[in-house]
Parts: C-alpha cells; sequence; structure tokens
RNA sequence: GGGCCUGUAGCUCAGCCGGUUAGAGCACUGUGCUGAUAACGCAGGGGUCAGUGGUUCGAGUCCACUCAGGCCCA
C-alpha cells in the first residue's frame, strides 16, 4: 500500500462553484448515460415521472418534488438496479391555451377560432416547447437525473395515438359514453366557461326570485313537501326532493290547514305565525317518499318523484328540501346519476324552453320566471314568493347571467369499476399512509364517472366520428392511425393529430350520412395518467421495454395530485389492466413561505430556485428539504433556511473532509483498505457508530424513509467533527494511521451514504477521497456500489457507554461554569449519580475519556451514605403507577415523609420496604425507586434528567500550577498563531521571569516545551540586563494574579 | 358545507406503548475554548404543548367538541 495523495482541499468553499465543477465532470464522462449502461441486465427499479406541465416557469415547490423524485432512483442505482427514469411533459389543455392567449390578446374562444385553430394550436407547442427548456435547465442543475433526451411529449403523435389506443379500449368494454354535464353557460355567446372564466364574473347583490313551492306527497291527504328555490325555471325539469338524512325535520299543520314537511330549524322563519307541529322526522324518514310531479311535459322512462338524500342539503337557507333538476345543477346530477334519475332537458342551447314545454316555448328561460310562478300559483301550489340577494356568476364578456345547464360531453365509466378502485389501491403503499385509506381511498369509494371532453383545442382530439345523418347515433371510434387510414382510404402519414387536422378527416356513414369527428379533445389528466402505455407508444413499439416498465415501483408529487395524476395513473391502469399502476408513492406537502402563508404569484413571495441555487447551492437546497420535516408535511421555505443548512450541515461537513485532506498529506500513512481490526477506543466507537449509520439509512431508503435516511446522517457528521475529531486531534497532528485511517473510511462512507440525496458534495469528496487514489473505482461515486455495514463493527454497548460520557461531560462542563472553572484548570475529583448499575459501569469503562474531556484527576461515584452527600428516595411512577394505581400519589408522599437517609440504605440492602399510606399497606421494591445522592460542600453541581455530575471546587497548588502551565501553554500557541508561523516550525519562547514563572516551568517546563514547539525556552530577568528582543511578536497577560509577557520566535 | 392533514419556545423541528423536571438547532445575551471549522462547549431569557371538556393514579401523547392554517371536493 502507497500513501494516497489527496487533492488540497481549502477550508472555505463555494458551493455553487463546486456544483458546476461537478456538473461538468458529469458531462465530461457521460455519467448520466453510464448510470444506464453500466446497469445493463441487472434488476430493473422502475420509477415514472409525473410530467410537469409546461405553461410557464418551474418554481421551488417543482424543485421539491423533483429533489423527492431523484433520491430513491439514485440510491437503486447504486444498490445495482437498472433504472430508466424517462423525463416527460404535459404540454396540452387549458393551461397552455392561456398562456397563448394572453401572449395574443385573444379572449375566449369565439376569437380563438375567428384567429384561426391551426395557428393557434401551432403557438400553444411553441409555447410549450420553450417553457420546456427552461425546465431542462433548472432540472440539470438541481441534480435531477432523469433522461432529458428520451422525454415523452404528450402532443406527440405517437403518445396520442396511444391515448387512441387505450380509448378505443375503453370503448370496446362499453366504458366510454356520452352523458350529461352541468357547466356554468352563457346561453348568449352559446358556450360554457372554465372555471377561471367563470370567476372572474361572480356578481354581489343579484336579485333573483325566492319561491317556495308545494309537492303534493303521493297517498296523503292535504300533504305536501315544502321546497325552495331561487331558479323556477329549473321546476319544469324537475325529478326528485333531496333531503339531509342527518338533519331534522317537521310535518306540520299550517294556519292554511295544509299539511307540510319541511326542516324544523327553517320553520319559523319560513312558516306562518301559526302552525302546529304534528311530528317530527329525521330526513332519513322521508327518504323514498313519491309526490306528484309538477308537470309532465315529457315521458320517463325511469323511477322519479321520490324524495332522495343528499349530503350538500343544508338548513342555512330554504327549506331543508332541495328541489333537484338534473339538467341544471352539479348536485342534481349528482344526484341523479346516484338513484339513476331520469335528465330532463327542457332548455334549448340558446337558453330557451324547448317545443315541448308547451306554455313557454321559446321563452329565454330568465323571463319566464313569473310564468311559471302564477302557473303554480293557479294550482295553489306556490306557498309563497319574494325576492333573494345572493352572489351569482355573470359572463364576463358579455355580462349575461349564467345558466348551469347540462351539456352532452363523454365519460369514462370508472363508477363501474369503483370496488377494483378501491381494491388495487389496497395493493399500494402511501407515504404518509394516511392518504392511502383517507382522502384517496375516501375519494375512490366515492368515485363518480370521469368527464373526459373538453370543448378545447389544443389537446388529445377524441378519436370518435359520428354520422351526421339526421336522427342518426351511429358512432365509430378510432383506436389507430392505420384504422383512420383504412376508414379515410389513404396515407395518413404526415398527419399531424391535432385540430384542425383530424377534424377534417370524414368518410361515409352506413346510414347515409358522413362520419364526422366529435369536437371535443380529451381531459388532459387523460393524456398524464395514461404515460405508463403512452410514453412507449405501446402497443404499437416497444412491446419488450413497456413490459419490463408497465408498473411503476416509485412515484412521488405533492399533495394536490390525489385527484389528479396519482388518480388518472390508478384509474386508466384499473381500467385497462385490473392492476395498480404504481406499488409506493410519496405524496409530499406543500411549501409555504417563510411566514407560514401560502406561496402564490399574486402574493410575490414566490422563491425563485435560481436564487437559491446561486446563493448556497443545489445540495443544501435538497439537504434541506429533506431534513426540515416530515415529506408529507407542509413546509416553511426561504433563503435564509437554506443558508442554515449550510452554515450547520455542509460547512461541518467540508470543514472535516479538509481537516483530514491537510493532515493526510502531511504525514506517511498507508491506506488500509482491508478492514483491519481497529485498537484505539475513539476508533471503535466510529466505526460502530458508521455501521449502525449506515444500516439505519439503508433500511430508511428501503422503506421509503427520507427523513429517516437524512437526519442520522446529520447526526453522526456532527459527532464526527466535534467529538471524534476533537478528541483525537493530537492523533491526527501525530499522524497516526489507524485515526487517518478511521477517519478517511467514514468520510468515504459518508460520501456514498449523501450520494443520493446531496449528490454534488458526494461526488466532490468521492472524487478525491477514493476515485483520486483507487485506479481500480469506479469513475463517479454515483456509478458506485452501496456500502455495506458489519454487523460485527457495530457495538451497541460501546456507543451507549459513549452518549454516557458525553452526557457526563456535558453536564461537568456546566458544573465548572457555575464554579467560573475554566476547563483548562484541572480539577481534583469529579461525582457523578447515574441511573443504575449498568450506567455506572458504562461510565467505569470509558472513564480516562471522561476524565480527559473533563480535565479532571479522578471519579467517583455519588453513594447513598456517607458525609459527603445527601440522598432522596424518588418512586418512579410508571412501575408504582401501574402496579397500585391511584395508590400512587399517597405512596409518594408516605415515602417523602420518610427518613430519606435511612429509607436508602435500606433499598440500597435490597430490602423491600411496607409503606402504610391511608390504612393500607403497599410494597415497595428497590426496582421501583431511585436513590438520588446529591453532594454537599465543596462541589459544584449541575443535573439533568436524573444524572448529576460534581466537580471539585478546592484547588491545591499542584493543580493550580498545572493550570497555569496550559494557560502559558495556550498564550504561546495564540502568539504562534498571531505570528503566522507554521504548524511545524519550532521555535523559541521568551517569558519575563518571575517567582510564578519560575516555579511553573521548574515542574512543567518539558510539557511547555514540548507542546509549543520550543527549542529553547528563555527566562528574561530584566533585573539582570536581559530583554526580550524587542522586534518579536510578544503578548502580555496576567496569570495567577501576576503580570507576564511572552514572545516567541522562528528557529 | 364535506373529507383529509397540521397546530409544541421569536423561527425550524423532536417528543416511543400515556409515566421522573417537555427537548434540540437557529436567533439573542453572557461566558468559555491548546493550531480544522462562516465553528464548537456551557449558561440565561423565552412554553397557558391552539382552546374547552372528558377518560385516567397520571395527558403534549387517548377521546369529543371548538378555533386557526393547508390541500382537495362542493
Amino acid at each position: 500500500m502507497t500513501k494516497p495523495k489527496f487533492r488540497d482541499v481549502s477550508p472555505s468553499v463555494n458551493y455553487p462553484e463546486m456544483e458546476e465543477g461537478i456538473l461538468e465532470l458529469w458531462r465530461e464522462r457521460d455519467v448520466v448515460a453510464r448510470s444506464l449502461s453500466e446497469r445493463e441486465g441487472c434488476p430493473e427499479y422502475v420509477f415514472h415521472e409525473g410530467p410537469p406541465t409546461a405553461n410557464g416557469r418551474p418554481g421551488i415547490h417543482h424543485v421539491l418534488s423533483r429533489a423527492f423524485k431523484d433520491i430513491f432512483p439514485r440510491y437503486k442505482i447504486m444498490q445495482g438496479y437498472y433504472v430508466q427514469r424517462r423525463g416527460g411533459w404535459d404540454t396540452h389543455g387549458l393551461p397552455v391555451e392561456i398562456e397563448v392567449e394572453k401572449q395574443l390578446g385573444l379572449s375566449g374562444k369565439q376569437q380563438i377560432e375567428a384567429y384561426g385553430v391551426e395557428e393557434f394550436n401551432r403557438r400553444c407547442r411553441a409555447s410549450a416547447q420553450e417553457y420546456i427548456e427552461d425546465w431542462e435547465r433548472m432540472t440539470v442543475r438541481m441534480g435531477f437525473w432523469v433522461d432529458l433526451k428520451t422525454a415523452y411529449v404528450t402532443f406527440h403523435n405517437s403518445y396520442i395515438e396511444s391515448l387512441w389506443w387505450i380509448l378505443k379500449q375503453f370503448w370496446e368494454q362499453d366504458l366510454l359514453y356520452q352523458g350529461y354535464k352541468v357547466v356554468p353557460y352563457c346561453p348568449r355567446c352559446g358556450t360554457p366557461l372554465s372555471s377561471h372564466e367563470l370567476s372572474q364574473g361572480y356578481k354581489e347583490g343579484t336579485i333573483d326570485p325566492s319561491v317556495y313551492v308545494k309537492f303534493k306527497v303521493k297517498g296523503e291527504e292535504n300533504a305536501y313537501l315544502l321546497a325552495w328555490t331561487t331558479t323556477p325555471w329549473t321546476l319544469p325539469g324537475n325529478v326528485a326532493l333531496a333531503i339531509g338524512e342527518k338533519l331534522d325535520y317537521v310535518k306540520v299543520r299550517d294556519a292554511g290547514g295544509d299539511v307540510l314537511y319541511m326542516a324544523a330549524a327553517l320553520a319559523d322563519s319560513v312558516l306562518t305565525p301559526g302552525y302546529e307541529v304534528l311530528e317530527t322526522l329525521k330526513g332519513s324518514d322521508l327518504l323514498g317518499m313519491r309526490y306528484e310531479p309538477l308537470y309532465r311535459f315529457y315521458p320517463v322512462d325511469k323511477e322519479y318523484a321520490y324524495v332522495v338524500a343528499g349530503d350538500f342539503v343544508s338548513t342555512d337557507d330554504g327549506t331543508g328540501i332541495v328541489h333537484i333538476a338534473p339538467a341544471f345543477g352539479a348536485d342534481d346530477m349528482e344526484a341523479g346519476r346516484k338513484y339513476d334519475l331520469p335528465i330532463v332537458q327542457t332548455v334549448d342551447a340558446a337558453g330557451r324552453f324547448r317545443p315541448e314545454v308547451t306554455p313557454w316555448a321559446g321563452v329565454f328561460v330568465k323571463d319566464a320566471d313569473p310564468a311559471i310562478q302564477e302557473e303554480l300559483a293557479s294550482r295553489g301550489l306556490l306557498y309563497k314568493s319574494g325576492t333573494y340577494e345572493h352572489t351569482y356568476p355573470f359572463c364576463w364578456r358579455c355580462d349575461s347571467p349564467l345558466l348551469y345547464w347540462a351539456k352532452e360531453t363523454w365519460y369514462v365509466r370508472t363508477s363501474a369499476k369503483r370496488d377494483r378502485l378501491v381494491d388495487l389501491n389496497q395493493q399500494i403503499n402511501w407515504y404518509p399512509e394516511h392518504i392511502k385509506n383517507g382522502r384517496f381511498g375516501n375519494w375512490l369509494e366515492n368515485n363518480v364517472d370521469w368527464a373526459l371532453g373538453r370543448d378545447r383545442y389544443w389537446g388529445t382530439p377524441l378519436p370518435i366520428w359520428r354520422s351526421d345523418a339526421p336522427g342518426s347515433d351511429y358512432v365509430e371510434c378510432i383506436g389507430s392511425v392505420a384504422e383512420l387510414e383504412a376508414k379515410v382510404g389513404h396515407t395518413l402519414e404526415d398527419l399531424d393529430l391535432h385540430r384542425p387536422y383530424v377534424d377534417q378527416l370524414t368518410w361515409p356513414a352506413p346510414d347515409g350520412g358522413t362520419m364526422r369527428r366529435v369536437t371535443e379533445v380529451a381531459d388532459c389528466w387523460f393524456d398524464s395518467g395514461s404515460m405508463p402505455v403512452a410514453q412507449w407508444h405501446y402497443p404499437f413499439e416497444n412491446q419488450e421495454v413497456w413490459e419490463r416498465q408497465k408498473q411503476a415501483d416509485y412515484i412521488c408529487e405533492a399533495i394536490d395530485q390525489t385527484r389528479g395524476w396519482f388518480y388518472t395513473l390508478h384509474a386508466v391502469s384499473t381500467l385497462l389492466f385490473d392492476r395498480p399502476a404504481f406499488k409506493n408513492v410519496l405524496c409530499l406537502g406543500h411549501i409555504l413561505a417563510e411566514d407560514g402563508s401560502k406561496m402564490s404569484k399574486s402574493r410575490g413571495n414566490v422563491v425563485n430556485p435560481w436564487d437559491v441555487f446561486d446563493a448556497h447551492g443545489a445540495d443544501a437546497t435538497r439537504w434541506n428539504m429533506y431534513t426540515a420535516s416530515p415529506p408529507g408535511n407542509s413546509r416553511r421555505f426561504s433563503v435564509n433556511l437554506v443558508g442554515e443548512t449550510v452554515r450547520k450541515f455542509m460547512n461541518t461537513l467540508w470543514n472535516t473532509y479538509s481537516f483530514f485532506v491537510t493532515y493526510s498529506n502531511l504525514s506517511d500513512w498507508a491506506l488500509q483498505t482491508e478492514n483491519a481490526e481497529p485498537q484505539a477506543l475513539l476508533d471503535r466507537w466510529l466505526l460502530s457508530e458508521l455501521n449502525m449509520l449506515v444500516r439505519t439509512v439503508t433500511e430508511a431508503l428501503e422503506s421509503y424513509d427520507v427523513l429517516g435516511a437524512t437526519r442520522p446522517i446529520a447526526a453522526f457528521v456532527d459527532s464526527l467533527s466535534n467529538w471524534y475529531v476533537r478528541l483525537s486531534r493530537r492523533r491526527f497532528w501525530d499522524g497516526d494511521p489507524a485515526a487517518l485511517n478511521t477517519l478517511y473510511t467514514a468520510l468515504a462512507t459518508v460520501s456514498k451514504l449523501l450520494a443520493p440525496s446531496t449528490p454534488f458534495i458526494a461526488e466532490e469528496m468521492y472524487q478525491n477521497l477514493v476515485a483520486g487514489v483507487d485506479p481500480q473505482a469506479d469513475d463517479s461515486v454515483h456509478l458506485s456500489r452501496w456500502p455495506q455495514y458489519s454487523v460485527e463493527l457495530i457495538d451497541e454497548r460501546l456507543n451507549a457507554d459513549m452518549a454516557l460520557v458525553q452526557r457526563v461531560a456535558s453536564l461537568g462542563h456546566s458544573a465548572r461554569q457555575a464554579a467560573n472553572l475554566k476547563v483548562r484548570q484541572p480539577l481534583a475529583q469529579v461525582v457523578v449519580r447515574v441511573r443504575n448499575a449498568e450506567e455506572r459501569d458504562s461510565l467505569t469503562r470509558l472513564q480516562d475519556l471522561a476524565l480527559d474531556e473533563l480535565n479532571v484527576k479522578s471519579l467517583a461515584f455519588a453513594d447513598a451514605a456517607g458525609d459527603l452527600v445527601d440522598v432522596q428516595v424518588f418512586p418512579y411512577p410508571k412501575q408504582l403507577g401501574q402496579k397500585y394505581g391511584s395508590g400512587y400519589p399517597k405512596i409518594r408522599q408516605a415515602l417523602s415523609k420518610l427518613d430519606q437517609a435511612e429509607l436508602a440504605s435500606r433499598f440500597q440492602a435490597g430490602e423491600t420496604v411496607e409503606v402504610v399510606a391511608d390504612g393500607e399497606t403497599y410494597a415497595v421494591t428497590p426496582e421501583d425507586v431511585e436513590v438520588r445522592s446529591t453532594p454537599r460542600a465543596g462541589y459544584s453541581v449541575a443535573e439533568a434528567g436524573g444524572y448529576l455530575v460534581a466537580v471539585t471546587t478546592e484547588l491545591d497548588a499542584a493543580l493550580e500550577q498545572e493550570g497555569h502551565a496550559r494557560e502559558l501553554v495556550r498564550r504561546i500557541q495564540q502568539l504562534r498563531k498571531d505570528a503566522n508561523l507554521e504548524i511545524s516550525d519550532r521555535i523559541v519562547t521568551y517569558v519575563l521571569d518571575s517567582d510564578l514563572v519560575h516555579e511553573v516551568l521548574a515542574h512543567f517546563g518539558n510539557y511547555v516545551r514540548e507542546e509549543t514547539l520550543t527549542v529553547d525556552l528563555v527566562q528574561v530577568h530584566p533585573d539582570q540586563g536581559d530583554a526580550i528582543p524587542a522586534h518579536l511578536p510578544q503578548a502580555g497577560f496576567e496569570l495567577g494574579g501576576k503580570e507576564i509577557v511572552i514572545a516567541v520566535s522562528k528557529k
């Protein structure tokens, strides 16, 4: 073995610069590609990238999810897996369209169509592409290793063709159908409004009719269900009445003699005074009650006109009975679907009543409101009416009041597979676990059909063609380009599978009409949810790759994706293959601003990733995200918090690394690759902790526990730096090969443990420590193998012993501080009280270390008896509480009243003491109590957590002198440092003589010389005409109350 | 309005199956420190463990309700 020579490492470092250097190294050595090629043929670990929407620049929350996405694939590569991790981009959909609308100054669909769909879509494609480039820069900079070169893009023809194939599979299983969806609709513009358009048009103080309508109960004389509505025009579409099952209802006889049903809480505010309560009921009692329909304009082939339950029913206003017209309300439609109610669509696309609604045919519905009320009143079905002021949406473009209106659209019948959705979810591991049967599980149990169609332009066109023959319902679903070619009879090789091109393809229908595509495009969540299939252009290509990649081992996104990507992945996979799309899913909380408020563009408190990368680097950003809080929690984030991470963790690690390289290069040691049995206590301890760390981190990563895989590394680095290195400094100065080897092993191992989380600093250290000295080593830490731990090196007893020493040392320092005793002043004795005999043994084993750390000559344990200590018997609540329950407080009190010294000695003799309290006798064994002793006079004491450490405060002359000698050494060292001497320089030291100096040097002269590398120690006698050479750096200070002057010069 | 999550020091977070005096780090103040460290050690101030009620010998921990914040749904 030859002496390793490392590249020198400066104690200070610019992390962003260092990281740029590593990125360059990865590029040069083609490490990303090799992380795949070098694992060819290995078992596969499958990661699926949830495609970000390319409609804006990436924010810090995207860095968060990418950081958590990255950690496990990197770990698995090091574990010897082949991890494909293909990138992907979500490029379709409303967000992209809106961005382009803004760029072009367009507003609304009519203007888009006037502008031209062809050009509009061309712009959408270009816009998506531009943002992808932004994303790629961020992705590379933060060290997220996805393959960007082969990233799937949802607007590619091949991707769309796979989506068509999937839809065709649904079609053939009868899972695709056209149904009604209630949308906010502008009757004047003739178009539904998107949610963001809707939010622009709410007006407060809108006045609408307030109408209380009586629905005649079947089979009950003169009895009515009283319902309330602000939209009388929806009443001809009524098919049911909804109540809240848990609400309280009353049956009353009103002043006019009618029997009315309504919510108890609202009776006083609605009914004319003087009514009589006949009965009180629960909502559930009303379920199924039948009533006479108000109108019969349409033939109906389903059960209707009865009472259903709706969790949307409240007693905030109205009557607690809600009139249900599925064509005109989302809740209504939902209830309609749940109870299989008919949908009576009485209104046409211009907002006018259809011809079948004979009295008001052709009338704009809002204008018909008064006539409808009159008509009901004439039949005695109007209880009362008035006006109602509320907030109502209007068209932001033309100011017409919007209607909620059921529009035909395409649905995926997910509810048909609800049970499978729920069952298959049980096979998925959710982190945090509560999402599984909480948020996600609930959502699945309440699954409703997926509204797939969107009346937009930039999206996957639904591959559905229908005959335009009047009255025809002939429809075909196309599952591939080849199929389409067969239909149209010519090649479609150069066809862009977007609008408007596909819309132009037609062919003759069998019923004499022409087959034309429906105008809708697919919900873009369908695009992303289909990525396991579509990213491979399956089944048209890549069958073999797909077979290996079809189910993800791991996916990760933020919590808002439970109803988004997590759901659509699960739904598509369940419907298509009857298996879960992913096995493990990490669900992240959101990032909040430093003050805990939401981070949003409008508040202007969004953190730009580049600001953080430039200030502190990507590693620190990532480390902060991994260690700050559990991944599922929302977290506060700021540039400052990352700065704290740098100071606390990154710098500690870096400086330990720099320290090691400095002393390694100064000394002459040989790297021991074999696991030589370490001799020194601290070496054994450190390697024990290190191996335990490897085990802990490995186990945590295996169970997707990021916190558990990172925080222990931080704790280890802290003890490495502030305990192991600090206590071993002398050995490093001496070039002790065992110490250097131990520290080397720790740093090289830590670099690997850090590789998945802080890939840059891990690489930096690995390159210098491992690759730089071992020609056999892998080219990159990320191509190297995950470290193995050795159980034989884990010594849990030693770890516990050391933890106790640290505890005692801490308390000892505290005791010193209390008595104003500097650490360099040796003391005669420390008296320690530990909690049990095992700990006493622990401390005895490591007492040299403890004495050294505390600079004390001897250790004693506080015993029960004796003049030096006070004792107190303390009963353990856990043991006595469990044994005697409510007797515990009495025992405690009784014990405290007894003579403590006598009691203590009885317990220490192993005696069981009978305690009498309140006439009862309780047996208290020595195991039930702790005897605490506290030193009396002459000690300074510190106490915490059941431990006590006391140091003697008396100093004799010898101790005092030794203290002076150490003070002198410290001053000389400081002077050396101030004079910029090299650590290894030999010096001449001058000391102005005095009795005190004379005395100290007589006893400790050699010690001082050795410590300070002093060759000549000159005692200067001014009274004999000597003087310190004036040009030398000198220092004056007080020692034992006397003025001292020293000076040094290089020999 | 419904579901899920969160609430512990000025800030970021620990706190196991309920059990001794609720802990770290940052920040602040003081102090100490023998050659790596924008470090580190020690101490101090700073807590109605969001609130109320309950279970229990004993509640930060379990239960119920309330409040505040987040996300999703309506």
